[in-house]
DNA sequence: CCATCCTACTCTTTTAGA
DNA sequence: TCTAAAAGAGTAGGATGG
């Protein structure tokens, strides 16, 4: 094939110093004439012998096919002479330079110019001849529609070519693809150049009738050569963006040796990568809800306990009393503990979502009684010392928090907003500080507390605002049991990302003892100035801890009574509260 | 029929090794 | 500096699904 096209690029460059030596003139008056008649006769004979020409791809052997036909052919050298007017070859220079290297390239340029000048005589003639005689033979239209494609791959300007009629475009995407072969990569195109163009030139005729047909064929311009190699190069490049972007999306890839094959494997050993990680952190999650159930399981077990060493009538009434608050405290406390060990785990991960302050380590089931009561209540916050969370809440303290409810009338029932609003602020607190004032209880003044009276327990203790009214009925309160919010497992580092604000605990009962024990013991301080906080109703449970806390800057532990639930055993929830009776079982016992 | 994808071939450019 | 290999890019053709 090479050869062929050689030979054809030869006898082009013959024929192209022959045209050369011939005027302009003379050839474009009457030239123009020949072509166009030419172009219709062989049009017809196209038609006639269309197959052969209406693929592209057969093009190279159409035109080696047709090259031994040419020589018998009379009529195609007449096309070449006409050709010569090349004014557009300048049109398609670029395109020369490019092929110049190769022999077979050689020809190409003066085809082009060839095709060009064809291409704007045949246009002349086409466009005139178009709007004087479209009604003409299908030859004659064909011949019209030809000519633009050809002119469209000398001068590169498509635009021209198309102009009104629909299958213009098909034949500019064939000239355009035959010019991009020419300028695009000469490399295997050029073969493919040299022997369709050479063949076209010495058949333009040939050529345009191909094109025409093919034209015909799809008028939309879809599947020819010049819209699928364009349909290939946003393809390519398409794929090369992906790999672009899964080259940044994937870490540790090589800069520069990033080929696609190594890109690939990256992202390959990525995805495993995560994958594993995805496994183990799905393990970790199911090993701490085991530890969750366990602990809750243990939790119940230290409930029942704690309830044999109670009043059946207090516990009667701590069961009765169900705060939903704190039911939903515990619920988020417990979500948190989940997420702390998951965060924890997947610490390693940046791309890890933030999560709160990890837990320790998962005790066994068996330390569960300890490591939820027993070492929480025996750890002192460093910060809040027992002595610094009583004398926190001294008449020079700053104001109560916020969470404090005013002081309500002697006697009368502090609202229930109140008791909400203590909430929130409190159980943070306390189970930041309840660890010292817990202790404190546990050692020393845990003998002090007992099993709640009965009815005097129903009287709300927070009630006095003056010290010795307010300590009054606190003497009277029942002891049932200190409630501990799980939050305090999380230490006091947590609890700002877990209750910002500060949580409240609402047991009554429990800070109405933790009240009692501390006033009658360990507070006198307390019972001092009661009134030194706004909130007397507050005074007895929250200036214990909670109003001690403020002063220090961080509230430690604020133990609000629920003004509702004043006088009212405390709900024990088991998965989120601790009895203090449980660690002092024994004591309580004792008691 | 058309759009898209895939494959094969060729050429050019880049890079590593002698 | 030269050469061979690797990779990228372009084109052509076919296959396939909507």
């Amino acid at each position: 094939m090479s050869i062929d096209t050689l030979l054809e690029a030869a006898r082009y460059l013959e024929w192209q110093a022959q045209q050369q030596q011939t005027t302009r003139e003379e050839e474009t008056l009457k030239e123009k004439e020949h072509i166009r008649r030419e172009a219709e006769s062989k049009c017809v004979e196209l038609v006639t012998s269309q197959p052969v020409r209406v693929n592209h791809v057969t093009w190279g052997d159409d035109a080696h096919r047709q090259q031994p036909q040419r020589p018998p052919r009379p009529p195609p050298p007449p096309p070449p002479p006409s050709l010569p007017p090349q004014p557009l070859p300048i049109a398609v220079i670029p395109m020369v330079p490019v092929v110049a290297a190769a022999a077979p390239s050689v020809p190409a340029v003066p085809l082009a110019t060839q095709i060009a000048a064809a291409a704007t005589t045949l246009n002349g003639t086409a466009t005139a001849k178009g709007a004087s005689s479209l009604p003409q033979h299908q030859s004659s239209s064909r011949h019209l529609l030809c000519a633009p494609q050809i002119k469209l791959e000398a001068g590169a300007q498509p635009i021209e070519v198309k102009p009104g009629l629909p299958q213009p475009q098909v034949q500019v995407q064939y000239s355009a693809s035959i010019s991009t072969n020419g300028s695009g990569s000469q490399h295997a195109l050029l073969p493919h150049q040299a022997t369709p163009t050479a063949q076209l030139r010495p058949n333009g005729v040939t050529m345009e009738d191909m094109r025409a047909m093919e034209g015909k064929r799809r008028p939309g311009g879809a599947g020819t050569r010049e819209v699928h190699n364009k349909l290939e190069k946003n393809r390519r490049a398409h794929l090369k963006e992906c790999f672009e972007t899964l080259k940044k999306n994937v870490p540790n890839v090589d800069e520069k040796k990033t080929s696609n094959l190594s890109v690939l494997r990256s992202a390959l050993r990525y995805i495993q990568t995560l994958k594993r990680k995805e496994k183990e952190y799905e393990h970790e999650m199911e090993r701490l809800a085991r530890e969750k159930i366990s602990t809750q399981q243990r939790l119940a077990e230290l409930k029942n306990e704690l309830s044999q060493c109670m009043d059946a009538v207090e516990i009667d009434r701590v069961l009765r009393q169900t705060i939903q608050p704190e039911d939903d405290q515990a619920s988020t406390s417990t979500a948190s503990e989940g997420e702390d060990n998951f965060e924890q785990d997947i610490d390693e991960d940046a791309a890890a979502p933030p999560a709160p302050t990890p837990l320790p380590k998962p005790t066994p089931p068996i330390l569960q009684a300890q490591a939820l009561l027993a070492p929480h209540l025996s750890i002192q916050h460093p910060t809040l010392p027992l002595a610094g969370v009583l004398t926190a809440s001294s008449p020079s303290a700053a104001p109560p928090p916020q969470a404090i409810a005013p002081a309500p009338l002697p006697g009368q029932p502090p609202p229930i907003a109140s008791a909400v609003q203590v909430q929130p602020t409190v159980i943070a607190h306390s189970a930041v500080s309840h660890a010292s004032v817990i202790q404190a209880v546990n050692h020393k003044h845990l003998a002090h507390i007992a099993p709640s009276p009965g009815p005097a327990s129903a009287q709300p203790m927070s009630v006095a605002p003056a010290a010795a009214a307010a300590h009054t009925p606190i003497a009277a309160q029942p002891i049932g049991h200190i409630t501990v919010h799980p939050v305090a497992h999380l230490g006091p580092s947590h609890l700002p990302t877990l209750y910002p604000q500060g949580v409240a605990v609402s047991q009554p009962t429990v800070v109405g003892h933790i009240t009692h024990t501390f006033t009658h013991h360990t507070l006198p301080h307390v019972q001092a100035n009661p009134q030194a906080n706004t909130n007397g109703a507050q005074v007895n449970s929250a200036t214990v801890v909670g109003q001690g806390s403020p002063s220090l800057g961080k509230p430690t532990a604020v133990l609000a009574p629920h003004p509702q639930l004043v006088g009212q055993a405390a709900v024990l929830n088991p998965v989120t509260m601790v009895t203090v009776p449980t660690f002092p079982v024994s004591t309580l016992k004792l008691a």
